[in-house]
DNA sequence: TATATTTGCAACCAGTTGGTTTCATTTAAT
DNA sequence: ATTAAATGAAACCAACTGGTTGCAAATATA
């Protein structure tokens, strides 16, 4: 079965569980109540984002508190990063002043 | 049926095909002779990536050229930009740089 | 005109997905 | 000790996925 970060993130409610748990670690149930879908529907959902370890559990008594794990987010930016010079202006303006700043240190 | 670029990009043939035309407009027939799979798969990938908007055509007599268009990717950008100073020395640094600059300017 | 090439589309198929309901386990509270 | 709460896992299901084969339409070539 395919476990990957890009498989993950495809998924509307897993995109927006990594959004509420970026701004703090939360339970299952914590996190159901955010969203329609049930608990269990929650926890599968939790299970795929362990498994390509975007989320991390660090328990706590009886509860168990999910955490974003941002690295894994690296490999989707890498995927993009190449295009990125393709749409946005800025980045051009900004690598332009970047070497021009390495160029003048050097 | 959901068509989102984040779906789209889920799958790692039609990754693959979004890297190759990057370089390079390309027919189906040109870009399946890349791949194991068949013609007619790679033209399912493309039928999805031309309904998200990933992909423009551009017919040319019997042929079919397929384009990357990169402004939709940056909808994946921006998902995962608001995680990147979890991450990114380097994007606090530039972050630090350019504010700086700008207080200068001012 | 007859033939070959390029392509998309429909039908089919096994495997996956995202959801539900039910159940067992662990831990806290009474 | 009993009950309640929090969680994961299994079984099931309809819908979707990615692949295949076969076919039809449009265009180029002989």
């Amino acid at each position: 079965m395919r476990r990957d970060v890009f498989q993950a993130i495809a998924d509307p409610t897993r995109r927006a569980i990594i959004a509420l748990i970026a701004l703090q670690a939360m339970t299952p149930n914590a996190m159901a109540e955010h969203f329609d879908s049930s608990r269990q529907a929650v926890s599968k959902h939790l299970r795929i984002l362990t498994e390509c370890q975007l989320v991390q559990q660090e328990q706590s008594g009886r509860e168990i508190y999910y955490h974003l794990n941002p690295k894994k987010l690296k490999e989707v930016a890498d995927f993009i990063e190449p295009y990125r010079k393709m749409w946005d202006k800025k980045f051009n303006q900004l690598d332009h002043v970047l070497s021009t700043l390495k160029n003048k240190k050097s």
